[in-house]
DNA sequence: ATTCGCTGCCAC
DNA sequence: AAACGTGGCAGCGAAT
């Protein structure tokens, strides 16, 4: 069953059931005081039926925060927006607006309105409990409720015009169902003890100092390195550094860590320290900890379908650069655990079952993909995996590329299938994953034939756009196997009994997910993500011998995985 | 005082 | 060893 639903005042709304045809007005229409308590209803109906809900959404990430904070947990919905992106950029106009108010205006001949500015994160409610301000850009004239099933059936009818309609539509369903999870996961937030972080803190950096100072290790570290240099030099500033390791007789190109390293001065191994350490104060510092974690938790947004290929991003927080060593202050609740979970070498078992390169496939099917290469390459796992990676990525350079030939005589199909992609690039054309996200159309305005002399590209930036796709067609698709994933925890976890506490998913970070739950429940999550793993392949691939072992690890403390 | 490009480092 | 893909973010320093 599908159900439209729109937010209106005062905690109320309107839904609409839509047929099995999906496609009109004809299905019953409730106007509700009280929306979230409606929506759960029809949800649990929806679930005892044995008919879950498919809810559809303009915008998941404004409707279902406040659907949240009433206890309110969703299971399947279409995000009208997201799904929009997708079409758009499976159309060549990538980034194009896709708010309800930009699709039902092409729709109907008119021009799309520009996607509102998001707004940050910080200093907005934790836990909203009314529906967040309408941005669906929808002029005023029309019917939000109205609009969003007319979208929503015209996105139907897109979809099934593609090249692989079930494909697509498992790539709408598992982006929705990560704007689902990632309203959860910024609700729930992550487990985060601040004591224990403020202690890393004073171990590595000494005392907290009064706000704008340095941290005693790091003023005592740039007073020994303005001694070594002679002068007075502030650490954090490239130019300076330049200047003082200029004037001691060693110039240096940059003041990257890997420059320095080979220096031969007293001031190198202070500043390296210094740098290390300053990294951590000014990126997980007091501050930090001070703007980012409250009540136990740290919470930020997550940015569906926020990066180019399809992975997340996040605003706030840096979260998906949280270093190991701050890593320590993510502990589980007393009587509860954390399973953490990451698909192993992810991206190369991708590019195996996509490439249908049967050599590389069988060499999937085991746990250590890179130690079955090895021997294409003397034994040595490690140049394997280097070979390997830098067909991926487009490595010309270095050891690298000496590896390329053997790896193409031993998985020709698989290196194909990256060479392909990188030509498609260069030439100005679009590729896409799997599923069929697509990658945005060239800079130079490459696929368009009917402008009259366009610039062509440098020949850097055609090879440059050459390794994007080149990375693109696996990259992306590894992004949407872990959406599928995802999807399928989610989906499994509200089986399990939630006598002591519900299982909730609380990070995911490109191919790693973590749960935190009741030990009781430890080792049914492990079993929950192992079948998880397997139905993404089976969903994505079908019948491969590529296997997606997942590393999962049940842990107290994040850094123990 | 604010904005913006650059540098550098963290994550996958 | 240091050109190899996707990002976020802090601090500097110059421009506005």
């Amino acid at each position: 069953m599908r159900i439209a639903a729109v937010a209106e005042s005062e905690g109320g709304g309107r839904l609409r059931e839509l047929g099995e045809q999906a496609s009109g007005r004809d299905g019953a229409l409730w106007r509700v005081g009280d929306l979230a308590g409606a929506v759960a209803d029809h949800e649990a109906l929806g679930r005892r039926s044995g008919e879950p809900v498919r809810w559809v959404f303009a915008d998941t990430s404004q409707i279902y925060p406040a659907l949240l904070s009433r206890g309110v947990r969703l299971s399947r919905c279409h995000d009208s927006t997201l799904v929009e992106a997708l079409l758009m950029g499976y159309a060549g106009r990538f980034g194009e607006a896709h708010t309800l108010g930009a699709a039902w205006a092409r729709l109907h001949g008119r021009e799309a309105p520009p996607d509102p500015v998001p707004q940050s994160a910080e200093g907005r409610a934790p836990q909203p409990t009314l529906f967040e301000p309408d941005r669906s850009t929808l002029p005023s004239g029309a019917d939000a409720l109205d609009a969003l099933v007319e979208v929503y059936a015209d996105q139907r009818r897109r979809m099934a015009e593609l090249d692989h309609p079930g494909r697509f539509a498992l790539l709408a369903a598992v982006e929705s169902a990560g704007a689902l999870g990632a309203a959860e996961m910024a609700h729930d937030g992550v487990p985060w003890r601040a004591d224990v972080h403020d202690a890393v803190l004073t171990e590595q950096l000494g005392p907290r100092p009064t706000a704008g100072a340095r941290p005693p290790v790091l003023a005592d570290l740039a007073a020994r390195i303005s001694e070594a240099f002679g002068r007075t030099v502030n650490p954090d500033s490239p130019v300076q550094l330049m200047r003082a390791f200029e004037a001691v007789g060693h110039p240096v190109p940059s003041t990257r860590s890997w420059v320095l390293q080979r220096v031969d001065h007293p001031a190198v191994p202070l500043l390296l320290r210094y740098k290390e350490l300053a990294r951590l104060h000014s990126a997980h510092g007091w501050s930090w900890l001070d703007t980012w974690v409250s009540g136990g938790r740290f919470r930020t947004d997550y940015i569906v379908g926020g990066v180019v290929s399809g992975r997340w991003a996040t605003r706030g927080g840096g979260a998906l650069q949280v270093p190991k060593v701050v890593r320590r202050a993510v502990v589980a609740d007393p009587g509860w655990t954390l399973v953490c979970a990451d698909a192993g070498q992810l991206e190369p078992r991708i590019l195996a079952a996509v490439s249908g390169d049967s050599a590389l496939a069988a060499a999937a099917g085991s746990d250590d993909l890179y130690a079955r290469l090895a021997g294409s390459f003397g034994g040595d796992r490690q140049r394997a995996k280097i070979a390997l990676l830098a067909a991926m990525y487009g490595q010309t350079s270095g050891d690298a590329a000496a590896l390329l030939p053997r790896l193409r005589q031993a998985y020709p199909r698989a290196v194909d299938h990256v060479d392909a992609a990188a030509r498609e690039g260069e030439q100005g054309h679009l590729v896409r994953s799997w599923l069929g996200r697509t990658c945005p159309p060239p800079m130079w305005g490459g696929d368009d034939p009917d402008e009259g002399a366009p610039a062509g590209p440098s020949d850097r930036a055609a090879r440059e756009r050459g390794r994007f796709t080149r990375n693109f067609v696996v990259q992306a698709t590894a992004a949407e196997w872990a959406l599928v994933l995802m999807a399928a925890v989610r989906r499994g976890l509200t089986d399990l009994d939630t006598a002591a506490g519900r299982p909730q998913l609380v990070f995911f970070q490109h191919d790693e997910l973590v749960l935190h739950v009741p030990r009781t429940l430890a080792e049914a999550a492990v079993q929950t993500l192992r079948a998880a793993a397997d139905e993404a392949a089976a969903l994505m691939f079908g019948d491969t011998p590529v296997r997606f072992p997942l590393d999962i690890a049940v842990v107290d403390r994040y850094s123990d995985a």
